[in-house]
DNA sequence: AAGGTACAAACG
DNA sequence: GTTTGTACCTTA
């Protein structure tokens, strides 16, 4: 009697085996239909096999073949059994995250194609057109090549532009069968000569065979992305296919553009969570049957199935949008370790400002540090100037430092930047008599005053609120807003410079879909201006104009219970730091702090992120913290408080395991969060296989916990965020 | 996760 | 005596 092993979308860690006609050709790797449960699920088979440990009347037979050929060959199925060990997360439930949505639901593998837009004899010779982005979406495709709706939508061209354009008859749609690029030529755009730092770094790559990790530690504007390019070169030449993972914001259309104009008619593939499922399919597909390259995508391409992989490129392997916060908390970047180790390929990860992670593997030589440090287009290095706000009088937020800094560049006709994590007018009202506070009704902290929608908003839970006008609790008319938000930001900045133009850049003002791109539109047309926003504006953009960034709230970042703060500060000033002054003329950059005498901030000033980390990194070897210890965390919540402290008090042994520090249960930062109550538990252990090995028990026994169906817990492996 | 079971409180 | 709510149990 031949039995099937099936995963199954259910939380649990384990397959279920069922029998089957020997009429019935079910694959391993391929879909089945089963009764699961009193469901009928879609199963991926993991496992043919002649005998089963399961007693014989509790197997039920397959109830039909989705898949005659495997859709997970044997190599990805090992792939997404790591990451659901590693990641302590069900395998069933892995391989149905890894799938594209269409084949989750049992759809046919093969679909229909999707049209590509492509330029007509007419459209080839227009070069003058009274419509303005019809004209720069024929240079889109005159230069970059056809392209799909999809693709065009993403480079920010609209369905109506598309449309003008095709009853022009200047563009038209056109199906074509997927041709083999593996046997063509290779045609190159035109490139820059490399300098020596660059033409090391290729070198140093493309002389590499087999697995090998590099990592590009190179300032901005360094030219990485070119050594990116010419490293490609060498693995798509060879009819090889690669990936390119970059960060949620970083698929811009400079950034596709400028490998599409290299790789003149190769087929590049874009992924991201804004495809629909078709697309996903399509482009799943495509990599599967090596009908594309290349993939540029964000951190769940990690999961897509290439035949021929031969390079992975991490851009940006800081960035924290490569780990995924919910259901797999898996990171692209050390999942990419496995493909990569996987396909015996090469693997650059690059960044101005590499993760403490990433740069110890590099200093310990398990990665081969290539360094850029000449940016491409000579230009001095901004300069920093620490502000001291102990005893200064602070206007509006600023120091009077500050505001004359930003005087003097709108004057010289530049743009000045300003920082400020925060949005909303004010983070708190308070009652100026009896010291009541706007607090969130849901969650541990306070709801922060919107002045222009007039509310008071969590940013948390999303609860708004009416803004009182006495105080609820002792009827005082006194209640001020208090501390400072984007918001109130730009008030006090319109106010002080009354002609200048001003742009805000955070959640709120770019919620209306389109507003982001006309912001930055703005801001690309120069002159005198001033920037005022929270990280969105760090990441991705760079400004020719801007040659000053003020950062006013540096201290958020020193002093906080996350060990990972200081990091993340130094990385946010660096990127912003890169974009100051690149057009030649040294920017300047002032951080405002209570303490300019902290050395971890002298360190970064004077010596720059490199220096940082390096001495960042003893400090967290001193304190037994990541990356020299390994972390795992048990979070868990529900409305009741008792249950989920009962509960992880549960898990905590006895006896203590040797090798493994236990922490908790202790409150989460934010311990009460839309009406949940959190706590955590901190595993830590200097032996990785260690922590594994008392993960895999830890996970047994939860699952098998009583309260375990009562409280929602996840346990997240190398967490970004502590809380 | 999601549907089933067993038992208790709620109902008229 | 039936309906509704809820803890808990199982999945091949």
């Amino acid at each position: 009697m031949p039995f099937a092993a099936v995963a199954i979308k259910v939380p649990l860690h384990k397959t279920f085996d069922y029998t089957y006609q020997p009429s019935m050709t079910p694959c391993v790797g391929g879909r089945v239909w089963v009764k699961f449960a009193n469901r009928r699920c879609v199963a991926v088979v993991t496992e043919l096999k002649t005998h089963s440990d399961v007693p014989e009347n509790k197997i039920k037979p397959l109830e039909s073949v989705i898949d005659s050929t495997p859709i997970l060959d044997s190599a990805h199925l090992s792939f997404l059994l790591f990451a659901s060990q590693y990641y302590c997360y069900p395998f069933g439930e892995t391989i149905f995250t890894a799938l594209p949505g269409a084949l989750r639901d049992g759809q046919n593998v093969d679909k229909t194609q999707l049209p590509f837009l492509t330029l007509t004899d007419a459209g080839r010779e227009t070069t003058q057109l009274r419509a303005k982005k019809q004209l720069a979406l024929l240079e889109q495709l005159r230069s970059a090549g056809d392209a799909t709706h999809s693709e065009l939508k993403t480079l920010g061209f609209t369905q109506a532009q598309i449309k003008g354009l095709q009853e022009k008859k200047l563009i038209c749609e056109e199906l074509r069968p997927d041709t083999s690029w593996q046997n063509q030529p290779l045609s190159i755009g035109t490139k820059p000569t490399l300098n020596e730092e660059q033409a090391t770094a290729c070198s140093a790559v493309n002389h590499t065979d087999g697995f090998r990790t590099f990592l590009i530690e190179g300032i901005t504007g360094s030219g990485k992305t070119e050594v990116y390019l010419q490293c490609l070169e060498k693995v798509l030449k060879a009819g090889k296919q690669a990936l390119v993972l970059v960060p949620e914001i970083g698929l811009t259309p400079q950034t596709v553009n400028r490998f599409k104009r290299r790789f003149p008619g190769l087929p590049i593939d874009l992924w991201h969570s804004n495809l629909t499922d078709n697309e996903r399919l399509h482009t799943w597909r495509r990599a599967q049957q090596a009908t594309t390259a290349l993939v540029i995508g964000t951190r769940s391409s990690i999961f897509l199935p290439f035949k021929s992989l031969a390079m992975i490129i991490v851009d940006e392997e800081h960035d924290h949008s490569f780990k995924q916060q919910d259901s797999l908390r898996y990171h692209a970047r050390d999942l990419a370790a496995y493909r990569a180790h996987q396909a015996q390929c090469s693997l650059l990860l690059g960044t101005a400002t590499p993760a403490l992670e990433t740069l110890k593997k590099a200093l310990d030589n398990k990665f081969q540090l290539l360094t850029l440090s000449k940016r491409a287009q000579t230009s001095q290095d901004n300069q920093f100037l620490l502000v001291d706000m102990k005893a200064q009088q602070t206007q509006g937020g600023f120091a009077s430092t500050s505001l004359k800094a930003i005087e003097r560049t709108l004057a010289m006709g530049k743009q000045a930047m300003i920082f400020l994590n925060r949005r909303g007018f004010a983070p708190t009202l308070i009652c100026h008599e009896c010291a009541w506070i706007s607090d969130c009704q849901h969650c541990s902290t306070s709801a922060t005053y919107h002045k222009s929608m007039q509310r008071l908003v969590c940013h948390h839970c999303g609860e708004q609120q009416f803004v009182p006008h006495q105080c609820p609790d002792c009827g005082s008319t006194q209640i001020m807003p208090t501390g400072l938000g984007t918001e109130q930001l730009e008030e006090f900045i319109s106010a002080q410079f009354e002609d200048i133009p001003i742009c805000r850049i955070d959640r709120d003002s770019t919620r209306r879909k389109g507003s982001l791109e006309s912001a930055l539109e703005q801001i690309h047309q120069g002159g005198a201006q001033v920037l005022i926003g929270t990280q969105m504006l760090a990441k991705g953009h760079h400004f020719p104009d801007v040659a000053l960034v003020v950062i006013l709230d540096v201290d958020s970042g020193l002093y906080s219970s996350d060990f990972r703060a200081t990091e993340h500060m130094a990385q946010l000033i660096t990127q912003v730091a890169g974009r100051a002054g690149r057009s030649g003329e040294p920017g300047t950059v002032i951080l405002q702090t209570h303490f300019p005498e902290h050395p971890l901030l002298q360190d970064l000033v004077n010596n720059g992120y490199q220096d940082f980390a390096r001495y960042a990194l003893t400090e967290r070897q001193e304190t037994m913290l990541p990356p020299y210890t390994h972390l795992a965390l048990v979070r868990a919540e529900a409305t009741s408080a008792h249950l989920v402290m009962t509960f992880l008090s549960d898990l905590v042994p006895a006896q203590p395991f040797s090798g493994i520090q236990l922490l908790g249960p202790i409150p989460a930062p934010m311990e009460r969060l839309a009406g949940k109550y959190r706590y955590q538990l901190h595993i830590q252990a200097t032996q990785r296989n260690v922590l594994h090995q008392y993960l895999m028990q830890l996970k047994e026994y939860i699952s098998s916990h009583k309260l375990a169906t009562r409280v929602r817990w996840n346990i997240d492996v190398d967490p970004m965020d502590t809380y």
